[in-house]
DNA sequence: CTCCATAATTATCACTTGATCACTTTATAC
DNA sequence: GTATAAAGTGATCAAGTGATAATTATGGAG
């Protein structure tokens, strides 16, 4: 705040005076820039165009980051990182809340945080590009979001609380969670007009969800009775 | 048949007798090896690199194609239209078959034409690029497919053959097909190891569209009968 | 005020890329 | 055979790219 953003020059022309910014501060500018910019027009966007958006000569992010590679890296990590909150784990583990509930407020935070073009195109085109970061996102997703919404689930279905997860069971819940990511896909990349909102688009995916996932349990159960 | 692929001259080294082929074929050709080398390395990749694959120099392209530009667009139709089967409406119509399984069929079919890495890559790729081509695509979609859906799924319910459908109802029916998207991109761009397959995944997300649409209409049917 | 570590710039290189044009080779019609 | 339309090539350009090295300017410590 307060201060113009870097490019300006306080007023008249000439001398153009160039500002220092401590090492911390700049790397911090520059792969801000650069997720911009890369989210705009992908990868291949220059380290020139990057440059020019912080008002910096281009030699100067090589000061910071070895390669080209090494600034895409960074933004990977800050793009992943900064738009995941560690606290929604112990949201989703509060049993005081019906599942449906913890999960419906879970969706909307994380609607909120990642359904924005930079960070979809961003996921989107790292996942083109090198499919490793993103598996590695997946596995989070699948470890922390959907597995615990299977156990959850259970719980309050009176089921018992086994850690095994049934193919079928994170079938189910990767088609939500695909569902939904699909959903902010055509609205923030493909920029598609929206015949819904958000909170609708979680509020029946999570009905679709809950409705079958509910029907398959009880059958399960029925099965098991019979035996 | 018979014709060994362009590039290897016929036996010795020297001569390469430079082959010539019909216009039509060198552009199927062309547009054929620009899919391929672009699903691999992105739009970036060199006009060069596809001459290479086609054992043909690269001012060749220009002979065909008024710029790069031009080359990507025969891309894209190329990979739309002839991974779309126009047989698919058919089936999708006929009322001697549970709507159910005419959905399941079709979507085996769409799977098998469309999820692979080549097609999601570049329908991907098409979609960060520039969201015109894929928003036809997804109007053609929602057109064709889901209101089908719909529609057919409620004349089997015996509710009135209505051509209007209702935002919720667009909702599900996007749900289910982003779900499968989604589980084609896990599968064929990040590579993930599959822990279900195709068929598993479409009959599941169906199973949670058929279940909940029914619930939804269900109830529908309890507030009209109230009034 | 002076010093000096270092933030930032200037100049530049080697290379790739899309694109153009004049030229050569091929197949076909006569 | 020979003429000819068109398929294909070779040489080359201008622009833009990532990256490097030498140089300059800044601001805080003493």
């Amino acid at each position: 705040m307060a201060e113009a953003d870097s490019k300006s020059p306080p007023k008249g022309a000439p001398p153009t005076k160039r500002r220092r910014k401590s090492a911390e501060q700049r790397v911090h500018d520059i792969v801000e820039a650069a997720a911009d910019h890369f989210a705009e027009v992908g990868f291949g966007g220059s380290t020139r165009e990057i440059a020019k958006r912080l008002g910096v000569t281009q030699p100067l992010l090589y000061r910071y980051f070895p390669d080209k590679d090494g600034l895409i890296e960074a933004v990977y990590r800050t793009v992943y990182l900064e738009s995941w909150n560690p606290d929604w784990d112990a949201g989703l583990s509060d049993r005081s809340v019906p599942v449906r509930d913890r999960f419906e407020k879970f969706y909307h935070d994380y609607a909120k945080a990642n359904f924005n073009p930079r960070w979809l195109r961003i996921a989107y085109m790292a996942g083109l590009r090198d499919a490793e970061i993103n598996e590695w996102y997946n596995h989070l997703i699948e470890e922390l979001i959907l597995k615990k919404l299977i156990q959850e689930h259970r719980v309050e279905l009176g089921m018992e609380d086994s850690a095994f997860v049934d193919t079928k069971e994170l079938s189910f819940a990767w088609q939500l969670h695909g569902g939904l990511l699909h959903f902010g896909w055509r609205h923030h990349v493909l920029e598609l007009a929206p015949c819904e909102t958000v909170e609708d688009a979680i509020s029946n995916g999570l009905d679709m969800y809950f409705a079958l996932a509910k029907n398959v349990y009880d059958r399960a159960a029925q099965n098991s009775d019979m035996s």
